[in-house]
DNA sequence: ACCGAAACGGAGTCCGGTTCCGCTAAGATG
DNA sequence: CATCTTAGCGGAACCGGACTCCGTTTCGGT
């Protein structure tokens, strides 16, 4: 009994499909016209069920928090206490690279603040976990760690698929920042200078003649 | 001799006054028609001078691009080999937080390019002699410090002026990590857990933000 | 079969970026 | 100063996209 419709439940599942299929192509700047389109409904029908694009978004991004969450239970009970912090963050990072979502949703939605909320707490137990057994620097905090976090999340979102190895040298290197003691030594990087452009990808936008001018 | 008719001077100079004025008030979010208004001009004459809104924005922040260059070179020229990387990274972050440009804008503007090369020439550069003077580990690579540059540009920018000490200690914390042997003990943070949400803002229900990033 | 309510669809509104083109006036020339 | 050329101006118009409104359709209970 969800008290819906069935042709409403129908609809609503369609709505959600296509526009996966949209983000899948188009991103978060994904057009309300264009699912409706695709789903073979009006664009009022996607209205009633997502009221707004920021909805339907984070109704697509959804799933991906859920699996940080199980990810974060998953390493709660069963990774070794001085080691938790670290899969977890390793975890996440591989998850959002591979779930496509954009990671700013996570932080962003309204909707997606009971997540966060709960994410943060178990965050928080890694660090302390890490920092009881000597693993993490005794000054770390919760809100250290979440801002690591975040801006691990910027960074796979700006690459966008291309060249892992800059977001997996950073994860890291962060992490090995945060230990107690002497630093591991990373292997080699494997690849040159100068290839940061095209990295973070440009808004494209066309024009952007250099206008040199000052005040 | 720039070719310019002094009407034609007069109005640039007005333009770009009122789109930083714009921009004070809603960032990146500025619109063209009210950049005309607030000029005294027509939105066609606002087009002759900026060919897209991302030229504009690009020009508002150009200020800030030179900042950091000279910055950059100011601390090439004149802090000690081992700090030249922790004292741009902190003067950076400093700048970035008061001038209120968008730090993206940097790393998207086609615009900026230029800058940007020149940027992490001098960057590389401070890697180097980091390096060589056995402050910063000796893996480390230029790519690794521009990403690091580029993260800590966001989470300033995600702050939009609120709770400096957030993002301060990330970039103390990160510069301790990639320092050689022990890291030196941060002060303790004056802030308690559970002041994250609020912190990066919300995207709030608006609508197109249209933000750039994909899948 | 009938009815009320839930859903639907899509034309219409609003908004903001960008374009177009007829008009204005800067400034060069005689 | 009068005249002409044309850079520069203004803003109506266009366009695409988010979101709304409301008459119409369909579900599902009786």
């Amino acid at each position: 009994m969800t008290g819906l419709r069935a042709d409403a439940v129908r609809n609503r599942k369609r709505v959600l499909e296509a526009a996966r299929a949209a983000h899948a192509q188009s991103g978060t700047a994904l057009c309300m016209h264009e699912v409706a389109r695709r789903a073979g409904v009006g664009v009022g029908t996607v209205y009633r069920h997502f009221p707004s694009r920021q909805a339907l978004i984070d109704a697509i991004a959804h799933p991906f928090f859920e699996r940080g969450l199980a990810l974060a239970h998953a390493v709660a009970e069963t990774e070794p206490q001085g080691e938790r912090f670290a899969r977890f963050l390793r975890g996440f990072a591989e998850a959002l690279a591979s779930h496509g979502v954009p990671g700013h949703c996570m932080w962003d939605a309204p909707a997606a603040r009971p997540v966060r909320t709960e994410l943060r707490g178990l965050v928080a137990s890694f660090v302390d976990s890490g920092r009881r057994s000597g693993t993490l620097r005794a000054d770390l905090t919760a809100e250290d760690a979440f801002a690591l976090l975040w801006t691990i999340a910027m960074l796979i979102d700006a690459s966008d698929g291309r060249r892992p190895e800059i977001w997996r040298r950073h994860v890291e290197l962060a992490l090995d920042g945060l230990r107690v003691g002497a630093p591991a030594r990373l292997e080699a990087p494997p690849f040159a200078l100068g290839q940061w452009d095209g990295f973070v990808h440009e808004t494209a936008a066309r024009a952007g003649s250099g206008e040199a001018d000052e005040l």
